[in-house]
RNA sequence: GGGGGUGUAGUUCAGUUUGGUUAGAACGCCGGCCUGUCACGCCGGAGGUCGCGAGUUCGAGUCUCGUCGCUCCCGCCA
C-alpha cells in the first residue's frame, strides 16, 4: 500500500460515506456474532468500527477475519458507510459511520497479552472510564504495549506540542538552541554524578551532566547572548515519585539582562504552555520572598491554593505562666499557629491529642503541638487553663477565631523547625480535610533565598556556587555574615511544586573566587575543578543569568498526569531500574579489562574477606578433610612449621631462580605398577586449551584437579 | 540509610483477624453457539510451588524469623 493512500481511523466522518478507504492499525476489540464480525480498528488517530458481513465481504475475507484476535496488526480495505438508524455510537468520534471490509491483510499476529491494552470504556462514555489498575512494573516491562493505549499516546503527543511551543517561543525571542556535552567533568558539589569510564584514560571518568550549568555560562562568555536547550540531565540520587535519574530540563541563559527580564520572559512562556492544557494563568505571577514564604507556609515552595497560612503568636505569650511556652521563649524561640477553619467536628479532642500532638506532629520533627477548639463560650483544650484571660482573647483575635474553628500551635527554640513542622502539618491537614481545590493553578515566584546555609563545617550553597549574592562586601571567613547574605535567585513554584529556578550569575572572577573560599574549597581544589571556568571569567565575561524548567514535571502538571512517569516514554522504576531492558546490567570482563576496571581495588582485600582467612579452615576445605577440635593444635603447629619453612626458602631464593612446578617425583600411586607419565597435552599446554578462561589467563577447573 | 504498605490464576483483587475438606471472583485466554454489536450475549474449559527460604504445628496462603521485588513517607536531591 502506498502510504499516501492510507486513511486515519479516527478521522473518518459522515462526509466520507461512500469512499473506498485503506486503513492500517491494531485490533482494539472484537465482537463476533457468528456470521457478522465487528472489530474496533485503532491507529494513532483513533478508533473506527469495521464490519465483516457475508452480505458485503467476500467469503475468503470473512474466513480470514475469523482468525483475528486482540492487537493483531492489520490492513483493511473497505467502504465507508453511514450506520443504519439506531446503530450509531455517540461514544466514539467515528460513531456515525463504519467501514464495510472488502479485504484484509494480517500484518502481524499478536501473542497472548500480559495485560489488556484496549481502553474500551473510553468509547463507551466518560462516565465509566476505567481506572488505571495494571501494576506499573508490568507496564514498564511491556512499555511498547502500554504505549499503544490512547492515553499514553495522547501524553506523548501533547508533550511534543509543549516542547515545540517552547522552542518556537524562544526562537521568536532570539534564543539559539545549542547542545552541550553529555560526557563532561565531575564537579565536587551538588548531587552524586553518574560516571562513565574512559578507555583512552584508564581509571579516569567522565560525569554525565547534572545540568549544563558551567557550559551555559561559558556560552555567555562566548558571546551567544541568548541560549536555550531542551536537555537531558542526570542525578544519581534516590528516587521519588516525581524524580527520575535522567530527566529533561529547559535550560536557558541570557546576557545583559536582569531579573525583571527573566520574569517577563518566563511568565509568557509558562502561560503559553499551560494554555495547551486549557489552563489560563493570570499575569503577572505573584512574588514572595523566601523569608515570607517560610514565615507564612513553612515551605520554600508554598502551596497557596488554600489558606491556613501561619500567624505568629510569639508576642502574645511574653508574660505567660504556661511552662512549655515560657521555657521556649526564654531560649529565644517562637510560637506560630494555624486556624483550621470550622474543623472542630472533624478533629475531635481524641484525634488532636492522641493522633496529632503525640504521633503526627512529632513525626514532623517538633516536640509537640498545642491545640485549641473554639467553642461558643471560648477555648477548649487540655491546657487552656494555663492561659490568662488576655492570652485567650489575644489568640482569638490573632487567629480571627470563630466557633467551630481549631487552632493549632507549634513552639520551639528553633524558628526554622517551627516553620517546617507547621508547614508539614498545614499540608497534612489540607489533604486530610480535602481543602485543596481541584483545577486551580497558583503560580508564584519565590525570591531572595539565603545564599548559603549552615553545614556541618562552615556553609554550603543553597542554590549553587555561581549565584550572584545581593551584596559583595562580605568576609569569606565570617560565617554569620555569610549566612545573612541573600542570593539573586528565583524559583517558579506552582501549587506547592517547584517547576523551575535560576539566578543571576557571578561574572567577576574575584567574587567567584571568594565564594569558593567561603565554601571552604582550597585553592588547589578550586584550580583543579574550576580552573577552566575561573579562567574564562578573566576574559570580559558579560553579566548574565538564566533559569531552568523541569519539563517532565511541567508536562505532568499541564496534562494532569499522576506522575512524571506517565509523560516519559521509557522511564525507570523507583530503584532506577529499567524493567524493559533490565538495565543496569553486568558487562563482559573483556569490556572492563579494556577500560582498566578489572582490578580497581588493587591488591586490597575485599571487605569481609579477612574473616574467612582461618588457615586451618582453608586447609580443611582444599584438602577435603574434616578437622576436629582436638586435632587443631597439632595441625596449627604443622602449618606454622610449613609457613616458616616457606619463608626461609623465600628469603634464600634468588630472583633469577625459575619456579619449581613438581616438588615430588612423578609416580602413579592410584594404579601402582604402571609406568608414571606426564600426559603430552599437559606438556605442550593443550590440556586446558578449551576450558573457559576465568580471568588473567587462569582457568577454572574441577576441584579434584587442584 | 530509616520507617510504613504490599506480594495469591495472564491481569485486578477477595481469603490472612480466629491455622483445618478440593484456595475463590471479575476481566482476560481457549473451545463451541449466535446476522447489528460497540464494556455484545449464551454454554463449556484450561489456568495457582499463595514471591522465595527456614521455623512452629498432627496440619501453614493464614502464625514466627529471614530474604527478595514493588510501592509510599523521611533522609538525600548545589
Amino acid at each position: 500500500m502506498p502510504h499516501h493512500d492510507r486513511s486515519s481511523c479516527g478521522q473518518l466522518r459522515l462526509a466520507d460515506a461512500g469512499k473506498e478507504v485503506t486503513l492500517a492499525g491494531w485490533v482494539d476489540a472484537l465482537r463476533d456474532h457468528g456470521d457478522v464480525l465487528f472489530i474496533h480498528l485503532r491507529d494513532r488517530s483513533g478508533i473506527v468500527q469495521v464490519v465483516f458481513t457475508p452480505e458485503s465481504t467476500p467469503q475468503a475475507v470473512c474466513d480470514k477475519a475469523a482468525e483475528l484476535k486482540s492487537e493483531f496488526c492489520v490492513q483493511i480495505t473497505g467502504r465507508v458507510i453511514e450506520r443504519a438508524e439506531g446503530t450509531d455510537n455517540p461514544g466514539i468520534a467515528t460513531g456515525h459511520i463504519e467501514v464495510v471490509a472488502a479485504d484484509l491483510d494480517i500484518l502481524g499476529r499478536c501473542a497472548a497479552l500480559p495485560f489488556q491494552i484496549s481502553e474500551k470504556s473510553m468509547t463507551a462514555g466518560a462516565a465509566v472510564k476505567r481506572e488505571e489498575t495494571v501494576g506499573e512494573d508490568l507496564r514498564l516491562q511491556y512499555r511498547y504495549l502500554d504505549l499503544r493505549r490512547p492515553t499514553m499516546q495522547e501524553h506523548l503527543i501533547r508533550r511534543h506540542r509543549i516542547v515545540k511551543t517552547i522552542r518556537d517561543f524562544l526562537d521568536e525571542q532570539g534564543f539559539v538552541e545549542v547542545e552541550t556535552p553529555m560526557l563532561t567533568r565531575s564537579t565536587p558539589e551538588g548531587a552524586r554524578d553518574y560516571l562513565v569510564p574512559s578507555r583512552h584514560f584508564p581509571k579516569n571518568f567522565y560525569a554525565l551532566p547534572q545540568s549544563p550549568q558551567l557550559f551555559k555560562q561559558l556560552l555567555m562568555v562566548g558571546g551567544m547572548e541568548r541560549y536555550f536547550q531542551i536537555v537531558r540531565c542526570f542525578r544519581d540520587e534516590d528516587l521519588r515519585p516525581n524524580r527520575q535519574p535522567e530527566f529533561t530540563q529547559l535550560d536557558l541563559e541570557a546576557s545583559f539582562i536582569d531579573e525583571a527580564y527573566l520574569y517577563t520572559l518566563f511568565e509568557e512562556l509558562t502561560v503559553r504552555i499551560f494554555k495547551i492544557g486549557g489552563i489560563d494563568l493570570p499575569r503577572p505571577f505573584p512574588r514572595m520572598t523566601w523569608q515570607d514564604a517560610m514565615n507564612s507556609t513553612g515551605s520554600d515552595r508554598p502551596d497557596l491554593r488554600f489558606g491556613m497560612t501561619f500567624q505568629d503568636a510569639t508576642d502574645l505569650f511574653t508574660q505567660t505562666r504556661y511552662g512549655i511556652f515560657k521555657q521556649i521563649l526564654e531560649r529565644g524561640g517562637c510560637i506560630k499557629g494555624i486556624n483550621v477553619r470550622g474543623a472542630s467536628e472533624r478533629l475531635s479532642k481524641n484525634v488532636l491529642q492522641n493522633e496529632y500532638a503525640k504521633e503526627i506532629v512529632p513525626g514532623f520533627g517538633a516536640k509537640g503541638m498545642t491545640w485549641m477548639r473554639v467553642m461558643d463560650g471560648g477555648l477548649e483544650s487540655n491546657i487552656v487553663q494555663f492561659f490568662s484571660e488576655a492570652e485567650r482573647r489575644g489568640i482569638l483575635e490573632r487567629f480571627d477565631a470563630r466557633p467551630g474553628d481549631v487552632i493549632l500551635m507549634i513552639a520551639d527554640p528553633s524558628w526554622s523547625l517551627v516553620c517546617t513542622a507547621l508547614g508539614q502539618l498545614r499540608l497534612h491537614l489540607a489533604h486530610r480535610l480535602d481543602l485543596i481545590p481541584q483545577g486551580v493553578y497558583y503560580p508564584l515566584w519565590v525570591t531572595d533565598f539565603p545564599l548559603f546555609e549552615a553545614a556541618d563545617e562552615g556553609v554550603t550553597s543553597s542554590h549553587h556556587p555561581f549565584t550572584m549574592p545581593d551584596r559583595t562586601d562580605f568576609d569569606p571567613g565570617n560565617t554569620d555574615q555569610l549566612l545573612a547574605l541573600r542570593s539573586r535567585a528565583y524559583d517558579l513554584v506552582m501549587n506547592g511544586e517547584e517547576l523551575g529556578g535560576g539566578s543571576i550569575r557571578i561574572n567577576d572572577r574575584g567574587l567567584q573566587q571568594r565564594i569558593f573560599q567561603a565554601l571552604g574549597l582550597g585553592e588547589q581544589e578550586v584550580a583543579e575543578k574550576f580552573g577552566f571556568f575561573l579562567k574564562a571569567l578573566e576574559f570580559g565575561a558579560p553579566p548574565h543569568g538564566g533559569i531552568a524548567l523541569g519539563i517532565d514535571r511541567v508536562v505532568a502538571m499541564i496534562l494532569g498526569a499522576a506522575s512524571i512517569r506517565e509523560v516519559i516514554a521509557f522511564p525507570k522504576n523507583r530503584s532506577a531500574f529499567c524493567p524493559l531492558t533490565q538495565a543496569p546490567s553486568t558487562v563482559a570482563s573483556a569490556q572492563l579489562e579494556e577500560l582498566g576496571l578489572l582490578d580497581l581495588g588493587g591488591n586490597r582485600p575485599l571487605p569481609g574477606a579477612h574473616a574467612k582467612k582461618d588457615p586451618i579452615e582453608t586447609l580443611a576445605w582444599v584438602s577435603r578433610i574434616g578437622i576436629d577440635d582436638p586435632e587443631r593444635p597439632a595441625i596449627a603447629d604443622a602449618l606454622a612449621q610449613a609457613v616458616a619453612c616457606a619463608e626461609r626458602v623465600d628469603r634464600q631464593a634468588s630472583p633469577q631462580e625459575a619456579p619449581l612446578f613438581r616438588v615430588a617425583a612423578v609416580s602413579n600411586r592410584t594404579r601402582e605398577g604402571r609406568e608414571a607419565r606426564i600426559h603430552p597435552l599437559s606438556e605442550n599446554g593443550e590440556l586446558f586449551k578449551n576450558a573457559p578462561a576465568e580471568k588473567g589467563g587462569f582457568f577454572k577447573t574441577a576441584a579434584v584437579l587442584d
